[in-house]
DNA sequence: CATAAATAATGACATATATCAATCAGAAAT
DNA sequence: ATTTCTGATTGATATATGTCATTATTTATG
């Protein structure tokens, strides 16, 4: 272990991965050679649209909200990211650019390797460069949904889509707290904050999720899902 | 060549690919031995959403729409493709389903290729793998645009992304046949047709852009820029 | 050429959702 | 405990866009 890092978990990290699973102990070390690690608080910016790309960071503790900034402000949350999970945007090999921004939701450490070794790694090793294929598709086909959800889908269809999201994908529980505000659910949607309040109002009255600020509880998990698979 | 091959191109398509270019005559010659060219009219489908991913596929000649097919008939088109590029859907590596369906806007060839050998030569050609994960990077950062363009623009932000679309990215030109119905149109950009033709009348009338049917010609390009842009 | 069929265009109307302004509640600070 | 501040909530209103019905135009067909 290098001595930037800062928490135990960073040591693990690269070990823990499961995109790395195919890696080499000498590749493995070779990426950790140049590793650190890097707290944020709240709110904080972990890597910023348009920046340059030097390097892919996996978060370590905590949770990060992946957005993309449009001009006047509006933003889309792609996706909410727990421990544990590579950061790549698709500015690599590409441009070498940022195209999201990445924001800390709670306190969180990341762990940042440089580009190049990440690279050398993945020209010497096809197995973990077709996992990287596999990683790649399956963000794909989470956009497949997004596009889908926004293309022509009402609030509630929406709604229901992205709290599923977060039970099934994110935390892997019907209960959650989310630390995501109204502004960041409506961020999610493609919503107003008040349309996003209203929904849930409805939603609290007929009982099948209740909120509370971030902490969300879906009661009614199959009327959920008939009400984001009808839009 | 083999004997199934209908067309002229198609023998040398996988040369002209700009994606195979890392690739040895021995390693073209494998996906070769397999491959086999289909003819599709107007209308037909190449690929069909929730079908096998057995075969990617290379576009010879004609015009095609990638889209995704929602519950309830609402259909979103991803992108409008022509000819010498690879279709290989998010299902590779993953559930081996297509997670869109292809449809051909004007009579079309395409090249089928087994999946299993192209996954071979990614497992031997570190340098096309590398090339597939560009390829790949590039398919998501024009996601990301929809995305915003789908979360936060109105009708004419929409269309306007849309013509510079067709325009910059698939046709070249700023005039073109886009082989698109006003329905179509409207799947593009997640409207209604009906809300389609009062854009477009609207930007005739302004000289901005003039179409006919399926031809399009867009005047002031600058004016339809900063339309995107401000949403 | 005449007819049918499909697609495009128009207009009237309904409604979902955004916008704006005001109030409320809980957390943080003094 | 009191004040301050931020975010949540509510309500009134505006408006963008969808829906539906009708007519026009183009394309296909016998």
């Amino acid at each position: 272990m290098t001595e930037t890092c800062i928490s135990n978990n960073c040591a693990e990290c690269n070990k823990r991965l499961d995109l790395f699973r195919s890696l080499t102990d000498a590749q493995l070390e070779k990426l950790n050679e140049s590793r650190f690690e890097v707290k944020f608080g709240a709110g904080e910016t972990l890597l910023k649209q348009g920046g340059p790309l030097t390097h892919i960071a996996c978060l370590t503790s905590g949770l990060v909200k992946i957005h993309i900034e449009n001009q006047g402000g509006n933003n889309f949350i792609m996706s909410v990211v727990r421990p544990m999970t590579l950061i790549i945007g698709p500015g690599f090999l590409r441009d070498n650019r940022h195209h999201y921004t990445v924001t800390a939701l709670a306190e969180s450490t990341a762990c940042f390797i440089p580009v190049e070794p990440f690279k050398k790694v993945l020209e010497v090793n096809s197995e973990f460069a077709l996992d990287m294929i596999s990683f790649l598709n399956k963000k794909i086909i989470r956009h497949y949904q997004n596009i889908g959800n926004l293309a022509h889908k009402h609030m509630q269809g929406k709604l229901a889509e992205a709290l599923i999201y977060l039970a099934d994908d994110v935390f892997k529980a019907e209960k959650f707290k989310s630390h995501l505000s109204r502004q960041d659910m409506a961020e999610l949607t493609g919503m107003t904050k008040e349309s996003v309040i209203r929904v849930l109002k409805e939603w609290k009255e007929e009982g099948i999720v209740d909120s509370r600020s971030d902490y969300f509880e879906i009661l009614k998990k199959e009327s959920l899902m008939r009400i984001g698979r009808n839009g």
